[in-house]
DNA sequence: CAACTCCTTGATTGAGCGTTCAACCAAGAA
DNA sequence: TTCTTGGTTGAACGCTCAATCAAGGAGTTG
């Protein structure tokens, strides 16, 4: 493995644990068991340090997110929620500490690089397309006036939301509630849907 | 005005802007005309200055944000739409950096001192609570069986989500698809309440 | 062998951080 | 006048931080 490879991936659990500013080159040397100038030769700053990261998550997506998520299950909508699952487990593991990484950094960092904030928006913006894509298979399901970018966008905002309200509170309920509104808004547009039709 | 309260108000602006950790003891400082003494003799730490913050916002709630936001608005669904309204103008007055400054903090202190995570759930709890009212208060135009208090923190999570995406997107739109789909969920349940009925 | 290219080593730099404290000041009490 | 109290001053401290760089392999090529 590379020096690139092991710095992209310690990098990748320490921001998610510790945030950007408070993980130090230290503790990516410690971690990786590399030295700084090796750090130095693989990436010009500790900013580029981050952007390696984002794009290891925007590569990743498919790999590391939704194909574990989405292992067992083949109805568009029920993807979704497999995939809030797959959140839920995420906060139960590490103790409703849980943060999804690209949110995080998306609110800890306050003057973002451009580079930076269009690769957080390009991840943000793979996820919101993957669960467009369900909602597109959903077909007829959903009414047909729904404006389903939106709505992905909506549970993605459920998501971040409830994410951050566990965090807060210290208790998975809290994202639980959020699961279970846009559970009921799913419910009622396929009953409008079916009503309408 | 004390020193204390120059300090704190200076840090409920400096953190908003900055964050946390990257503002430091000499931006509040400069800010504010004071020395360091006088800062470490109103507060013993830092982290006492963010404590100081949060209780700010926890008791200036009703004054600083619901009332301006309610200034003109009766009807209780409306005015859940009014402080989402007033969220909006931030966020277009700010060029679409505006962050929740609950919420920033939320995210970015990983490790929080229990009286500071504590703190944050607090403010999240205050803003919950007046939504919840606002549900009361709208009676039977919901459905019986609601969960008023979940409703409520769905709408804190719109909210939150609704301002990472513009935030991070740089584009009020994002915030304005969120309240679209929360405004579309309350159609949903005002017509199933009055169908039920 | 020498020359060249990658990559690594790790002590070092200088800036910035939160925090401290002896000295100082103004105003009221004795 | 002298003492006390509550607050202010600002230089200094110890530390951590991101980043640097001269020196030194290791491997390949001619």
């Amino acid at each position: 493995m590379s020096a690139r490879e092991k710095i992209v991936l310690a990098a990748m659990e320490l921001f998610w644990l510790k945030g950007y500013n408070s993980t130090s080159i230290a503790d990516l040397l410690s971690r990786t068991q590399l030295n700084s100038g090796s750090l130095y030769h693989a990436f010009p700053s500790k900013q580029d340090v981050l952007i390696g990261v984002l794009e290891a998550y925007r590569d990743g997506i498919h790999q590391q997110l939704l194909a574990p998520a989405w292992a067992d299950v083949d109805d568009p909508i029920e993807k979704i929620f497999a995939l809030l699952r797959h959140y839920r487990t995420l906060i139960v593991e590490t103790d409703c500490t849980y943060g999804c990484p690209i949110g995080s950094l998306a609110l800890e960092l306050h003057e973002p690089d451009p580079k930076v904030r269009e690769l957080i928006a390009a991840n943000f913006g793979n996820w919101t397309a993957a669960i467009e894509q369900c909602l597109a298979d959903a077909g007829k399901r959903l009414p047909g006036e729904t404006d389903r970018r939106a709505l992905a966008q909506f549970v993605l905002t459920a998501m971040e939301g409830g994410v951050m309200q566990a965090r807060t509170h210290r208790h998975v309920a809290y994202f639980d509630r959020a699961v279970a509104q846009l559970r009921a808004h799913f419910a009622l547009l396929e009953q409008a849907a079916k009503v309408g039709a």
